[in-house]
This record gives structure tokens, C-alpha cells and sequence, in this order.
DNA sequence: CTGTTAGCGCGTTCAC
DNA sequence: GTGAACGCGCTAACAG
């Protein structure tokens, strides 16, 4: 009796009940939706119009990728929290890269966060390939998870790990060469402003130790390549790529008698808040202060200044990672690929005032 | 003999595989995973060891998701390309308020664009929900899709639409006030900066009509407010929330001899880009021009002004919506919710100067 | 061109 | 506590 009374379909039709109503089997039916066989097109019809009856508008994603081993989702890991990574314009260039190449034809990015504390939902969401974005060894034990799997990974300035395909940015040459830039200048008293280079988060001063170890793999890359020219350079660590963080760092490393005639910003974000807390304390650039970035992201408020910095086609990288994807998931073996990063002479560089002409 | 050389697994190891060389049943060791039912710590130790001996490290997420129904992914629907939806840092408060309330234990935001034309994935993606961010009519068809599949939706700042579950703004009443507080100071020539108001995305002046359609449904309801206080009010369309469009909105407003005393800008930052027009042009704020925003962004780089402007609750709202998704998928019936942004009078606004004071 | 048959890998009834 | 069997909804082989 109650078998009989939910009769009255409770439940969301599937291909079989369209099938069925169609007068075909199965199989004809599925055809019929994923158009990848051949179909009469008078049968085409009749089930299409059988699904129109009962509502049915084609098959079921999940059935469908777990008979296809595909679900059409790829996974793009950042180890920060949703709003931290968003501050920084190279990660959304990145993003807007990869779905550009990788977005169409019914493939989504599905944000996936991971800390390392495990439960991150990389164990659980049915990726069929993940890009890890700046993703540093915490992450360890979800790789691990991945490679089991066989998921293929992408890995955008990370260390470089087996099994997972590295996209570059020449992280330390730039900064040397932004370093170098300052030096033939004719400055010695150069400061840094870093990114993240653990998981402290806190914001402090960076001092001369190696620091070898660490989660910011960029932000130490970084940081060595302007070691190449100024090997005990000092300054302040951020916590996070952005103005305000800029901001402190600069008031943390100029206002005191002793101050650097120029700053390398690991960011341009960085660098615009350096500039900001140089003009806050009546230092003029470049006259006063050199300032230069890292990314080319052309930040909206920087005017008048057009800023020294290293060019990074952050979009492009994006790109190769979802070329990378694609071509991994049609059965290839794509290349790493290394990008470098261009020299942009602005107007924030300048060599350090005279000694004379310094004091007012 | 085929079968017997293919014995040596090319393939994953499943659940079955691991129940075997445990010597238990695959019920047993399904629960021995998911930590569902009853089972002795011994035999889920064995299963354990089993699992490792195969690197076989938990339930394929596909199958899982076939046979639960669930496949902890939500979908995050916009209509703008990725690059233009980030540009905006409420999209991205929004976000991160989604991710906040919805974004733990093993659920990820699957990021979805959609501009009508149909290959956007929804329709194929194994979702759970989705929120529609700001989405327009062009969506209808995959809506319908979406409803068709008892897949809960929520829209946030979007036309009422049948199965949809409300997230509102009061965009009218809160652009009223804006425009109200101008009036009240003294001003009668006031221009309106506005957001994209329909697909053409074109840049453009501003007529009195009343572009009743059209996709932009916040830019409307704003539009609508400040025009339920100035009529007639005219201005520029931008296309898209950003600091370049209100510089060029600004230029083409204030570039002439009768230019308006005061502007509405319908975003904090086209409001910043206002204020760097019209120092470009040698006005000052607030004498020469009231400059007044929308959303209460704190955007770096407004220094030294304090913007006036209405301040909404952008996390807030996707904390909502992830809260009414939770809800929904807990087979619950969450209710709509109508957030109320706040005026914050900061130093951009003031009465328009005197004519006799004016001719500098 | 169309129908039949077998699973994909798992969770969940039931019995024992 | 544990085991056996069934089916989620679909697609990939093959057979006709």
C-alpha cells in the first residue's frame, strides 16, 4: 500500500523513467543527451520530449562523474584565508588566467583553503586536478593525499616537489636585479619590506639570520636575491601583501634619525604603502626615499609616481597552469614552465642625496 | 590468461580491495572510515592497516558524492568575468562571509560564471546550492535548471524571483539618504555616477530616462533612490566598480564650466576616482565638490579624506547566505533577509560655496 | 542506428 | 559488532 501511494514520483526523475516513457532503452537515451554517439534524430526528439514531460533536464552530474572519472572541477588550493589572498591583485590575475584557459566547456575552480590542519576538504571534493597557488610545506600531508590519488598538481611559485608540475617566476634574479639597480644608484643603506615568511603572521623586524625554513617561498626567494647584492640587508616583515602593511613597515624603517636612503618592497601593494608613510613623514620621492616594488600591478593611487619595479605576468602564469591542466588531463605531459619577471624604470628611483645637500 | 596478467593492479584500490586484505566486509570497513556506525577498535585498526598497505587513503569522492547525494560543493554564480567580479572587494567581503559560515567542514566554493550564453558549467556541475551574486534575468535559463534539480538558491541583491531565496540590501533607501543629506546641505546640481546598468557595458552619459530594464539591479535600485530625491538626476554610466572608471566618470562630469556641485558615486571606489578627477581638475574637496560613495569599502589610498558614504554590511550578508544555504541543506526553510546599510558622514561632503565666493 | 548487460565505488538496509 | 546483498544514476562495451 505505501509502496503504491509514493508512487506518485517523490523523487527527481532519472534517464531511466525518461527512457521508459520514450519507448527506448537506456543507453539510446543517454546518447541522445551527451550527443557523443549516433542518434536518429526522430529519436533524439521523442526523448527529448519525454524529458520535457517529467521535468528532466539531463543527467545527474554525480552519477555522471563517477561512471566518467571526471567531475569537471578544478581545485585551486591557497594556504591563506579567502579575503588575505583576494587583497593581492596577483592572485586574482592568476585566477582570472587559469579559468580563462581552463574555464570553459563546463570546468569550474572550485576555492579550496588548506592550513594544514586537515580539513581543508582537498580529502573529500572530487577534483580531477588542483593548482596549488604559493602553497608551502604544510600542505605536505594534502599532496600526499593528491599524488595517491593521482590527481594532477600545478604548482605556482612553490618549492618544487615530485610529482607536482612547476609554474616559475624568477623571484630571486628580479630581486637582484632590483637590488642591483639601487646599488649602481649609488645607495648602501637599503632596507627590505618582505612578505610572509612563515606562519608567524606577525609583523616584525626581518633580521640578518638566513631564515632557511619557513612557508613564504616567494617572499624567501625574494629576499635572497637582494641578498646577492646587499648580503646583510635588514628590515621589517610584513603580514600580508597590501598598503596598510606597507604603510607600518615604512613608519617601522624611516622614522628615526638613521634611516636607509632606499626600500625594496617585495610588492608593489607594499611599496605604495612605503611611499605613503615616506610622504607622512615629509620625505620626498626619490629624492629623499628610492622605493621599489614587485609585480607590475599598476595600483589604482599610486599617481603621480610611476613605480620602479619588476613587471610579472601574473595572468600568464595563470594561464600555463591551466594549459598545464588541461593537457594533463587529456593524457599529456606538459612542461614546467619558468617565467621572468622585466625591469619597469619609474620615477621612485633616484641616487641617495649628497650628504650636503641632504640636511634640509 | 589476460585477466591473470592484469592482475597486478593498474588501478586505485577501492574499499572492496581494502576489506579484503583486511578480512572484513566492505560495510565493516566503510564504517571503519566514515566513523558512522559501531565498530571494535580492532577491526578498524586492521582496516587501517589494510588501507595503508595499499595506499588506499579513504572513500573516492565521487562515488561518495553519487551515493550521499551530496556532493559538498557550492556554487558561487557571477555574472562578470573573474577579473571584474574580484575588482570589487565586496564581491570579495562576500565571499569571504560565505566561506566564513559555509566553508568548513569539507565544503568548497565552486566559483561559476554565467552570462546567459550557457556554457557555464551550472548546468553539469554537482552542486549542493548556490548563490547567486547579483545576478540578473540573463540567468533565468540556468535558474530554471537549477530549480528543476531541487537545487537550493540564494541571490543576493537580485530581483525577486520564485524558488530564489532573498539576501537584500536596502539600495534604494540607502542612496535616498545619500542624496537627501546633499539636499539638505544646499545642493541642487547633483550628478550621479553610476554602476553597470545593463549588458552593453559602455561607458556613457546618464539620461533621465528610466532604464527600467536592464541587468544591473543594484545600479538601479540605487539609481532609483537617488533619483526618488533628484528627480531628473543625470550623469555616467561607468562599466565596472573601480577607481580608473570614477577617475574617467569624473573628468567627463567635471570637465566643464557648468559642472555639478556635488557627485553620488554609486561605489566607494568609483567615489575615489571622482575625488582624483577632481583634483586633477584643481578642485577641492569638499569646498569645490561633495563627493559622496556607496558600501564602505575603506579603501586605501582615500587619505586624507574621510568619504562619505553608506556603509552595508558586505560580510555580513555572505555570512547570510551561507547560513540560509547550511539551513537548507540541513533540509531546513530559511528565511530571506534584508540587510540596511548606514550613513557615515565623513569630510568629502559640505554645502556648496557661495557663487560669490566661488569665482576664485 | 538501437538494445542488453555490466559494472563505476560506495553506503545502507537488513539479518545474524 | 559484523556480513551479505542491493541499488544510487549513469555510461561503455558489445551484440544485434
Amino acid at each position: 500500500m505505501e509502496k503504491l501511494a509514493s508512487d506518485a514520483r517523490p523523487t527527481r526523475p532519472n534517464l531511466a523513467a525518461v527512457a521508459a516513457l520514450a519507448g527506448v532503452s537506456v543507453s539510446t537515451a543517454s546518447l541522445a543527451f551527451s550527443g557523443a554517439g549516433p542518434v536518429s534524430a526522430a529519436t533524439r526528439a521523442k526523448v527529448l520530449a519525454a524529458a520535457a514531460t517529467l521535468d528532466y533536464d539531463g543527467p545527474d552530474p554525480r552519477a555522471r562523474s563517477l561512471r566518467r572519472g571526471r567531475s569537471g572541477i578544478i581545485g585551486v588550493v591557497m594556504e591563506d584565508r579567502l579575503r588575505d589572498a583576494f587583497r593581492d591583485p596577483m592572485n586574482i590575475a592568476l585566477l582570472d588566467g587559469i579559468a580563462d584557459e581552463a574555464g570553459g566547456g563546463g570546468v569550474g575552480l572550485l576555492l579550496l583553503t588548506d592550513n594544514g590542519a586537515g580539513d581543508s576538504g582537498i580529502a573529500v571534493a572530487p577534483l580531477d586536478a588542483v593548482v596549488l597557488v604559493g602553497c608551502s610545506r604544510r600542505l605536505d600531508e594534502s599532496v600526499a593525499i593528491l599524488r595517491r590519488r593521482a590527481i594532477p598538481m600545478v604548482a605556482i611559485e612553490a618549492e618544487h616537489r615530485a610529482g607536482v608540475l612547476a609554474i616559475d617566476l624568477d623571484n630571486r634574479a628580479g630581486s637582484r636585479v632590483a637590488a642591483q639597480h639601487l646599488r649602481d644608484l649609488g645607495h648602501t643603506h637599503v632596507a627590505i619590506v618582505s612578505l610572509p615568511i612563515d606562519d608567524s603572521r606577525r609583523s616584525r623586524p626581518l633580521r640578518a639570520e638566513p631564515a632557511t625554513a619557513g612557508t613564504g617561498f616567494t617572499a624567501l626567494e625574494r629576499l635572497r636575491g637582494a641578498r646577492d647584492v646587499f648580503p646583510a640587508i635588514g628590515g621589517w616583515v610584513s603580514n600580508g601583501s597590501s598598503i596598510e602593511e606597507g604603510v607600518a613597515a615604512g613608519i617601522e624603517l624611516l622614522d628615526h634619525e638613521n634611516r636607509p636612503t632606499a626600500i625594496i618592497a617585495q610588492s608593489d601593494l607594499l611599496a605604495v604603502g612605503v611611499i605613503r608613510a615616506a610622504e607622512q613623514l615629509g620625505l620626498r620621492i626619490p629624492h629623499d626615499l628610492s622605493v621599489i616594488g614587485f609585480d607590475g600591478a599598476r595600483i589604482d593611487g599610486v599617481a603621480p609616481y610611476d613605480l620602479t619595479t619588476l613587471v610579472q605576468p601574473a595572468v600568464e602564469k595563470g594561464r600555463a597552469a591551466g594549459r598545464a591542466i588541461l593537457e594533463f588531463l587529456a593524457g599529456g605531459t606538459p612542461q614546467a614552465v619558468a617565467f621572468t619577471s622585466e625591469f619597469h624604470a619609474g620615477n621612485t628611483t633616484a641616487p641617495p642625496m649628497a650628504a650636503s645637500t641632504r640636511a634640509n
